[in-house]
RNA sequence: CGAGGUGUAGCGCAGUCCGGUUAGCGCAUCUGGUUUGGGACCAGAGGGUCGGGGGUUCGAAUCCCUUCACCUCGACCA
């Protein structure tokens, strides 16, 4: 009874904590706000970049670094955006340590004062944009769709790991074209993308939409977000995917001759996603016994347990086991096998639910004799004993009905929680439960700031897809009575 | 950055109020043995700057000052 999780019921945040350093995924690092992602945490992450890569491949974008470094005067050429980031940076003055004069350790020499300071990119709109500027002269320069892998610093007051840390990983799409429409679409078509890798590789249901000016990317003209719901009602932000209309062509003065001769500013996007997606996919699925993992984000998807009294039988086991799982793999499905003797096979049950591997195996003297071999399911935790013959298909099989079955779990579990409130009293009832509430809105920044005031729910988005009967009909704001154009999605958010 | 809480072995904690043996317990680790179909058992062993610094005292995990880290809740944010 080692690893004993905090139950949800009891308390989610615990819970949450509990489960990200128990299932090995992550941990607090010695530096403030900073996280070590682990091996295991790690794996996931890897999957999911390669998943993603793959779709901004095939999208037509290739993979490019820019500076962690950005010199201090880039960052404010645009006025939005770094009024929008200036909190939260972290700044280089010196490159040079010397001893200390009294002999302990070392401090910063003041003799060497950097000219002009450097900032931690928050984000990489602006080095990305000065060099732009050197790579496009004509539209046949158009479009750039270049992304980058990168770590990103903001300095956040309080950190949770994956959710919020002061240093985190993520994608940066940046592209540059030709017209406002091949721009709009573009963003559009990443939001998609990532809406396609959230739901069928994550098993996480996503609402998208547009969101309001307050919430928008610091510098963009619009800024288009997918909305998960975790299982404790409140709302996570889990990809966006900017348009930056002109703003940044514009500061950083970059111009193109069009194709009939004249000169105009670039049409500018950009995306992201982060190892947030970490915490999303954590709580979307996961339970009391821990780790709940989709299929195709498992770092192994099937885990086989051998059960054995003397190692005469385990040799005997492992022979058998060793041909189901070269038929496996000649599948594609990744298997670990732990014929460890040091835990017995109940700890190994347990330690495997905890990390969420989404199938296991087990095969003990029984099943040698019987020729059949157990399967547990981690979605269901349910077990059933099947024939040795031909299990690769029966767990190639099973791994897609796990993959299908948590994201309809999660997709139930959103239906019962989108809500709608005609008027603020309802509205202000509603938000207690937790979940998304479709309500109307005037469409003002003064209404919205009070409804966050009163409420602490904010307006995730203007969604694009009707979840209820009359999301799209026109109605009159539920706090000012003035009219609306459509119901607009509220929630408290991570 | 505000309010509250916690720092004692790898992890979880007791001891702190009311200063006084060699700082204890559970889990984990290591050794040997018995075990193995849902977190095994017995025997033995190792492991501590009591978060750091300063002070009071004959004597400090314990009292005082200071500092750091982490957690929860607020404000801010992906």
């Amino acid at each position: 009874m080692a690893k004993e999780l905090t139950p949800r019921s009891e308390n989610y945040s615990q819970w949450y904590n509990d489960l990200v350093v128990k299932a090995d995924l992550a941990e607090n690092a010695a530096v403030r706000g900073c996280m070590v992602i682990k091996p295991y945490g790690y794996a996931i992450w890897e999957k999911m970049q390669n998943e993603l890569d793959r779709r901004f491949k095939e999208t037509g974008h290739q993979n490019a670094y820019f500076p962690l470094f950005i010199p201090k005067s880039f960052l404010s050429k645009e006025a939005d955006h770094v009024e929008g980031f200036a909190k939260e940076c972290a700044v280089v003055t010196h490159y040079r340590l010397k001893t200390n004069p009294d002999g302990t350790g070392v401090v910063v020499d003041p003799e060497a004062k950097l000219e002009e300071e450097l900032i931690v990119r928050p984000t990489s709109e602006t080095i990305i944009w000065s060099t732009y500027k050197n790579w496009i002269q004509s539209y046949r320069d158009l479009p750039i769709l270049c992304n980058q892998w990168a770590n990103v610093v903001r300095w956040e007051m309080r950190t949770r790991l994956f959710l919020r840390t002061a240093e985190f990983l993520w994608q940066e799409g940046h592209t540059a074209h030709e017209t406002y429409q091949e721009a709009e679409e573009e963003a559009q078509k990443m939001l998609n993308v990532y809406a396609d890798f959230a739901e069928n590789i994550m098993s996480m249901p996503v609402i998208k939409g547009v969101k309001s000016e307050t919430e928008r990317f610091a510098g963009a003209v619009d800024t288009y977000t997918i909305e998960a719901l975790m299982q404790d009602g409140k709302a996570l932000q889990s990809g966006t995917s900017h348009f930056l209309g002109q703003n940044f062509a514009k500061a950083f003065d970059v111009t193109f001759m069009t194709r009939d001769g004249k000169t105009d500013y670039v049409w500018a996007t950009s995306w992201g996603v982060s190892t947030r997606l970490m915490g999303a996919l954590i709580m979307t699925h996961s339970d009391d016994n821990g780790l709940v993992l989709p299929p195709k984000l498992a770092p192994f998807q099937v885990v086989i347990v051998p059960i054995f009294k003397s190692q005469e039988q385990l040799s005997q086991i492992s022979e058998k086991v060793q041909e189901i799982m070269d038929k496996l793999k000649a599948k594609g499905i990744s298997v670990k096998y732990d014929d460890s003797d040091a835990k017995k096979p109940g700890w190994k049950f347990a330690e495997y639910e905890l990390k969420g591997v989404p199938v296991r195996l087990a095969m003990g003297g029984r099943d040698l004799e019987n020729g059949t071999i157990e399967v547990c399911r981690r979605d269901t935790l349910t077990k059933e004993t099947v024939n040795i013959e031909g299990v690769e298909n029966y767990i190639a099989d099973l791994l897609d009905k796990i993959q299908k079955n948590i994201y309809q779990k999660a997709f139930d579990y959103r239906k019962t929680m989108i809500k709608k409130a005609d008027s603020y009293e309802e509205f202000k009832e509603k938000i207690e439960e937790g979940g998304f509430i479709l309500a109307h809105w005037d469409g003002t920044s003064e209404t919205e700031a009070k409804i966050k005031e009163e409420t602490k729910a904010t307006i995730r988005c203007v969604p694009f897809d009707t979840y209820l009967d009359d999301d799209k009909e026109p109605g009159t704001c539920m706090v000012t009575g003035k009219p609306s154009k459509s119901r607009v999605l509220f929630a408290r958010s991570y």
